[in-house]
DNA sequence: ACCTGAACACCGTTCAAGT
DNA sequence: ACCTGAACACCGTTCAAGT
């Protein structure tokens, strides 16, 4: 109750960077990218705008730090699995990447935002760099040469942290500020009818439609599983680098 | 001279919503998407920012048409391919998709900034439809069932259109603001410096720039070369459909 | 050292007014 | 019908001032 510091604890009011970047996160989490502003930050800690600035250099460092938070994240629940074992069999690589990169995407799928702010950045944080070192760990343990290690990393892309660009999907997730879920099945609808609209410009497009939805008229667009077709994805890449391994042993 | 319109040449002054969307593209083009504000375009066309309210509903409707403006490009230029003949063997569809993704992939290299608003659309254009729905075709000519072309589109995501998302890619082509190419360099040593320093904690990572940079020390995150990395990430994904493709047909 | 308020240079956009 | 200028509600950020 006293506003004197007790031991052990901070006071509550001390601002730190760490819970700038916190509620930076929260703030994301809850009203989307397009609602993190200075100003609606400073209001979330009950705080005037230009105080952050004794925090962090400016909104770009913001970002830095509010991806290195995601980051640890990561970092962390990767670092729980069991899947840097020296002793492992060669090919443990696969599986083991396998479920690395899946624990990062259910990480990014608690913050839809972080995807679009980590594309963004031009420096990256230790933590990535490190999740990185360790999917280079696996391959290496695989009998990969450092040449094919490179290759597999832009060959993976954003798939390595466990997201990928999906071109027709629209739900929103990242971008706007609208963070309204009601609008989704409108925006579904909307596009349904403008294919049908331009079906004879689109022959192929239709009959694919017509023949992978089978739960009625209004899944025509919904359909898709985003898990299943990223891990579909992903074998792809997987069982290809695979083979490219083992033609590099003979 | 005069300021009267001549017979079959629309007057000089008549803004369309077509010109306004070419000098969108003409502007982000030489300054950057971040340069591309209504009143930057309207200063661009010698006009006032209100007027162009009256040929485009709002900046979103703007970056919609500007998005069609690069997609009638790419699908101009794969039109003029020769990969849609009805008679070619099955086998056809691999290398006639190899040269549509890639010939989009030209495209979208001389319009840096267009992979970004292309991904921020929610709606579509009826030109990247078109294009998606030719690609459609040569899977269905190749073998494919509606549901193995379903998941070949979303295992190749935006690689369909000929561009993936690279996370170590310190050349900011598409965002921000900062056009200048002079930072390049000072960015990759920024980078180097910065893993050299925390060299214990990321081994493996220094191990692979040691061995893959071979042209001397000023090349050690500048060595990729993004169209054969890109090319080469395709051709794992192809090559594993092919896979797939044959194995639906027992 | 940390926080503040006013102010500046930008955005996209509304509105009432001009021709 | 098309274009305009002033104005509004936002941004990120600078600066001089408070404690």
């Amino acid at each position: 109750m006293t506003s004197s510091q007790t031991a052990g604890t901070a006071p509550r009011s001390a601002l730190t960077r760490a819970r700038v970047l916190e509620s930076a996160v929260v703030l994301a989490d809850r009203d989307g990218l397009g609602a993190l502003t200075m100003r609606s930050l400073a209001r979330e800690l009950g705080i005037e705008a230009m105080s952050l600035y004794h925090h962090v250099a400016n909104k770009e460092d913001l970002l830095d730090g509010v991806v290195d938070v995601v980051a640890a994240e990561i970092q962390d629940a990767v670092g729980r699995l069991d899947t840097q074992a020296d002793d492992a069999p060669k090919s443990a690589w696969k599986p083991a990447m396998r479920r690395q990169i899946l624990t990062s995407r259910a990480v990014l799928l608690r913050h839809p935002w972080a995807s679009t702010v980590l594309e963004s950045r031009t420096s990256f944080s230790l933590h990535i760099v490190r999740y990185f070192d360790s999917l280079i760990g696996l391959m290496r343990r695989g009998g990969f040469s450092y040449d094919l290690v490179h290759h597999a990393l832009h060959a993976l892309g954003s798939r390595a942290l466990g997201f990928s660009q999906e071109l027709f999907e629209p739900d929103g997730a990242a971008a706007g500020s609208a963070a309204g879920g009601g609008a989704e099945e409108g925006a579904d609808d909307a596009a349904t009818a403008m294919l049908m609209q331009m079906a004879e410009q689109v022959p192929h497009m239709i009959e694919m439609l017509a023949e992978i939805s089978h739960e009625g008229p209004e899944s025509t667009l919904g359909w898709c599983d985003d898990q299943t077709e990223f891990e579909f994805g992903l074998d792809i890449i997987l069982d290809g680098l695979d083979r490219l391994a083992e033609r590099e042993q003979h």
